[in-house]
DNA sequence: TGTACATCAGTGAACGCGCGTTCACTGATGTAC
DNA sequence: TGTACATCAGTGAACGCGCGTTCACTGATGTAC
C-alpha cells in the first residue's frame, strides 16, 4: 500500500512534467522556443507559474529534457526502423520513417530542426550529438562488402544533415505535398551514402 | 546646394538604418533574432526606442532587410567567387568563399543558417528563396558536357542545403578548428553535384 | 495501532523591470512664391 | 533675395502589460517510533 501510493505520487509529478514539455513544444512551435518563457509555459500547462520550479530550474533545462527524452526516443525510433528494413531500402525506410514522424508529432520536429542552429549553445551541442548517433546507426545499417568502395566516416553525418534539411522543409508544406521531397531526399541520402565508384 | 543637402539628409538616415541593422545582428547572434525587441535593439543602436518605427514597422520588417539587403548582397557574392574558378575547382572555391564569409560576418551568417528554420514563416521563405537562387547559380557554374550524366535538378539544392549545414557546423568552432570540417563539406557537395556514374 | 514529524508539489501575493506603443513636440532641412 | 509653410527623423513622458523570481504558506503523503 505504502508502495502503491508512493507511485501514484511520482507518476502525478511525471505527469505534471510531461505536460510542461508538450506545452513548450506547442508554444515553440507556434513562436520559437527562444521568446518563449516559463509563466507562458506554466499557464498552458495549467499550473501555477512558481510551481514551474519544482520541475526546472528555467527554460534552457526544460529545453534539454525536451532534447534528452522526447527527441531521443524518436530518434531511435527512426534508426531502428530504417535498421529493419532490407539493406538496399535503407534509405526510402529512413526518409519514410522521418515523415512518418513529421506527422505524429511535427512540434517535437520543428523543436529539433530550428534548435539545431538555435540560440542556445547547449541546445545546439545536445542536438548535434543525436544527429551524430543516428548518423552512427545509419552507418551501421549501410556498410559496402568491399572496404576500398565504403563512403568516408563523414558521409553518414551529411546524410543525417540532409535528413534534418529536408524534415525542415517538409514542415513548411502541406502534408498532401510533402510527396514531392521524399524523391530529392532519398536520392540525395543515397548518394552521400553510395560507394565512391565515381572517384577511385 | 539644395540637392548636395537633399543627399546628406538621406545619407545620415541610411546610416542610422544600417546601424539598426547591425545591432540586431550582433544581439541576435548572442540571444537569437526571436528573443530580441525593438527597444534593445534601438539602445545598442543609440537612438531612442519610439524613432525605430521611423525606419520599421516591426522587427520582422527588420528581419526581411537583413535578408534581402545584407545577406543577398553576401551570397550573390558567395556564387559569383565561386563560379569564377575553375569549373573542377568550383565546389572547394565555394566552400572557401563561405569559410571567408563566416570569418567576415559572422553575425550575419549565424542569422542565416538558424532563421532558415527560426520562428518566423516570412523569414524562412525569404531564406529559402536565396537558397534557391543559390542553387541556381551553383548549378549553371557546374554544368557537365554530357546531359546523361547530369544529376537531377534538386542536386544543387541539395548541395545548397550542405553549405548551410556546414556554415552552422563551423560557427560553433574556433577558427582554427574549421579547417577539420571543410574537407568532408568540399566531399559531400562534390558527391552531390557529380554526374551520376554510379546509376545508370 | 496511533502519534508526531518530515517531505514536497502546488499556490497566491508581491516585487521590480523591460517591453511595445501612443502622443505631442522639436528643430533641421526642403519647397513655393 | 527673403519669407512662409511643409516635411520628417528624432525625442521624452506616459500607458498598461507580462515577465522572472522570492516568499511564506497549504495540504496530502511518507516515515519513525
Amino acid at each position: 500500500m505504502v508502495l502503491r501510493a508512493s507511485l501514484e505520487k511520482k507518476e502525478e509529478k511525471e505527469r505534471v512534467r510531461l505536460g510542461l514539455l508538450r506545452a513548450a513544444l506547442q508554444l515553440a512551435a507556434a513562436h520559437g522556443f527562444a521568446s518563449i518563457g516559463l509563466r507562458e509555459v506554466s499557464r498552458e500547462a495549467g499550473i501555477a507559474p512558481t510551481s514551474f520550479y519544482r520541475h526546472f530550474a528555467d527554460m534552457e533545462e526544460l529545453g534539454t529534457a525536451l532534447i534528452r527524452e522526447l527527441l531521443g526516443r524518436e530518434l531511435r525510433g527512426l534508426a531502428e526502423r530504417a535498421g529493419a528494413a532490407p539493406r538496399e531500402a535503407l534509405v526510402p525506410a529512413l526518409v519514410d520513417a522521418a515523415l512518418a514522424a513529421l506527422t505524429r508529432d511535427a512540434e517535437l520536429m520543428r523543436f529539433a530542426v530550428a534548435e539545431r542552429v538555435g540560440a542556445h549553445a547547449s541546445l545546439r551541442a545536445l542536438l548535434r550529438a543525436e544527429q551524430a548517433e543516428l548518423a552512427r546507426a545509419i552507418s551501421a545499417s549501410s556498410g559496402t562488402a568491399r572496404d576500398d568502395q565504403a563512403p568516408p566516416p563523414w558521409a553518414a553525418d551529411a546524410a543525417a544533415g540532409v535528413l534534418f534539411d529536408f524534415c525542415g522543409k517538409a514542415l513548411d508544406e502541406a502534408p498532401a505535398r510533402r510527396a514531392a521531397l521524399r524523391e530529392p531526399a532519398i536520392w540525395a541520402i543515397q548518394q552521400l551514402l553510395a560507394a565512391s565508384e565515381s572517384r577511385p
